[in-house]
DNA sequence: TTGTACGCGTTATCAT
DNA sequence: ATGATAACGCGTACAA
């Protein structure tokens, strides 16, 4: 409440480090010294600035320190849409731990249709003007190249969930092979036939590895795959693939999709449109195991992707790059594990 | 691949307006003029201009740009958590929107412990130093006087989703106590005799208005509530809330929940932890409507919030304000509508 | 149409 | 420990 009276007297809100200067009779480098930590400041004039600053309603100009200092500390956050539960999950986290670190989170969205190469560019453009310390890139599409152009341009950068042929860049990523091998294995052993894969975008890292692991493991057991369609990550999309896989005269008996939130979209078919009993005549496993969704696991066999593991690898590597640019790129993989339906685990 | 391969032959990333100026042999102002729409600047400089710049790997710098003119095109996001899926939903379309604005947003967690009220005063200082051009407010708990705080600061300020007694701030929310009516008339057609409420937060305006129109629609038809607890926004804290109320010798038979988060969770306990049949046994209402979530719908009625609608008006609103920072404050209310189990509706 | 010069609010350098 | 002053990169009068 003292705080609020008091900025009441500075309604106008501009008032910069020169005012305290002048109001406190010292110069503008005293006042900058006493909001700098561990600047040689006296004791007694630091504490008169301070009280002087506080009564004037005086905060410091973030944007022109950035001018001042090259260092925005801000992260740009490149995500193409936030349905899948799994993304917020993370940006919660990952701009929490930022945030505790002094540094803040730019937000923005790629957008994810087909055209996206072209929007590319203008996106670079933006994000580059904003002065950003480092890059985190979430986004499906187009995160090679946009990697590596700021790596180029000597910005940090993190590919979180993502990989790409390149290994210049630091990536953090799930064990994605190893998730779809275990969903194979898990079918296998679970004697289904019929075995599918539902992928997001063909081309998305996420899909690739996954489907990888997956279709190895089969054939590795001598399986082959009864079928392989795409929900383009797609809630709708990924609804209308199932549809038409179960309208066939050999429906799969067995599913694989590559994340939760269109494994939800499948569920949701089966029971209500198709009629499809889950796990009985079909078995599903997702991918992502989203926070607080324990009731779905009743249905759902899904491979668990570690969140808190993942934003705290990509938060030191992101810190890191930015204390030493020079540093080795850093390629971690997070182990995953399956967990299976009707498993009970704890909530956060 | 044009710009990656030119850009590579600036790797410094450092290349200024008055680089571009001597290498194009202008002044820096004719640069200038030539990034800034509508300016004055001859056909044929500008092109050449351009050409000397995209060939540096010229990038206006927005950080500087602000500090000249004053407007940093940065919109601040404060939210508590991003669990409740509604959250996502409303900042992917409301930074997309704001992203063809030439806005950017950046992203303020501020947690929703009960000590929050303290952390207030430094979060407040967090925004304000990015000179935010405004700013947008979910924040369950710390809204009011941070709106108004920042209100006095001259910063236009809408809040979503939340409303505060203050009437001098924008506010964007839906009618909530309308939605709480709505509920309590769909169970007392339904002829359910124990009603109870599960709420949120005792003192978020989500909460006190959903409860206070679902209370005042029960007493007009002379019923009393059968009980009226809180589980935080959390989806483990109503878990429990739930499930004290159903191991008591009257339980309720029909249940408002405060938000579709924690109805997701009551369903859960319902179901699995204490086998009881929903509807048959217990009703649900749940609140939001969480996008591509229809499968739930199959358990739940809810009421329905139109995400769409309170990011169009936010934005309206916000960017009116940007305008004319003198406008009367707007009080938005969006309508609500039930959703009746077993109602389709239209996917995103 | 174009160029010069100053201001935006801060940090950094160099004296004192 | 403190103060004057020059950057930082860009808009923008004002003058030409």
């Amino acid at each position: 409440m003292k705080d609020l009276n008091k900025s009441q007297l500075t309604i106008s809100g501009r008032v910069t480090l020169a005012d305290v200067a002048k109001a406190a009779g010292v110069s503008t480098s005293a006042v900058s010294r006493t909001f700098t930590p561990g600047a040689s400041v006296a004791k007694k004039t630091r504490t008169h600035i301070l009280k002087v600053a506080t009564n004037l309603g005086y905060r410091p100009n973030a944007i022109a320190r950035t001018l001042s200092t090259q260092r925005s500390r801000i992260i740009g956050l490149v995500v193409s849409y936030l349905h899948n539960q799994f993304y917020p999950t993370i940006i919660e986290r990952l701009s929490q731990h930022l945030q505790a670190q002094g540094y803040h989170v730019l937000l923005f969205i790629s957008g994810d249709h087909s055209g996206a190469e072209a929007e590319t560019d203008s996106l670079v453009l933006d994000i580059l003007q904003y002065q950003v310390d480092g890059l985190v890139l979430m986004s499906t599409t187009m995160s090679s190249r946009l990697a590596m152009h700021c790596h180029t341009l000597g910005i940090p950068v993190v590919m979180l969930n993502r990989t790409a042929p390149i290994k210049q860049v630091n990536a953090v990523s799930s064990n994605n092979y190893e998730g779809g091998r275990l969903a194979a294995r898990f079918f296998i052993n679970a004697g289904a036939h019929r075995i599918s894969f539902i992928g997001g975008l063909k081309n998305a890292s996420t899909t690739v590895e996954r489907q990888q692991g997956f279709i190895d493991e089969l054939l590795h057991h001598d399986i082959s795959p009864h079928s392989q369609v795409y929900g383009n990550y797609d809630f709708h999309t990924a609804g209308q693939v199932t549809q038409s896989l179960f309208t066939t005269k050999n429906p799969p008996d067995a599913l694989f999709v590559a994340n939760d939130h269109m494994a939800f979209s499948v569920l949701d078919v089966l029971r209500s449109k198709l009629g499809i009993a889950v796990p009985d005549d079909v078995q599903v496993i997702g991918f992502d195991n989203v926070p607080q969704a324990s009731w779905r696991a009743y249905y759902l066999t899904t491979v668990e992707q570690n969140a808190e593991q993942m934003v705290k690898h990509t938060i030191t590597t992101l810190l890191d790059s930015l204390k030493s640019p020079t540093a080795e790129p850093r390629q971690i993989v997070v182990p995953v594990k399956l967990i299976e339906r009707g498993t009970t685990w704890k909530l956060p």
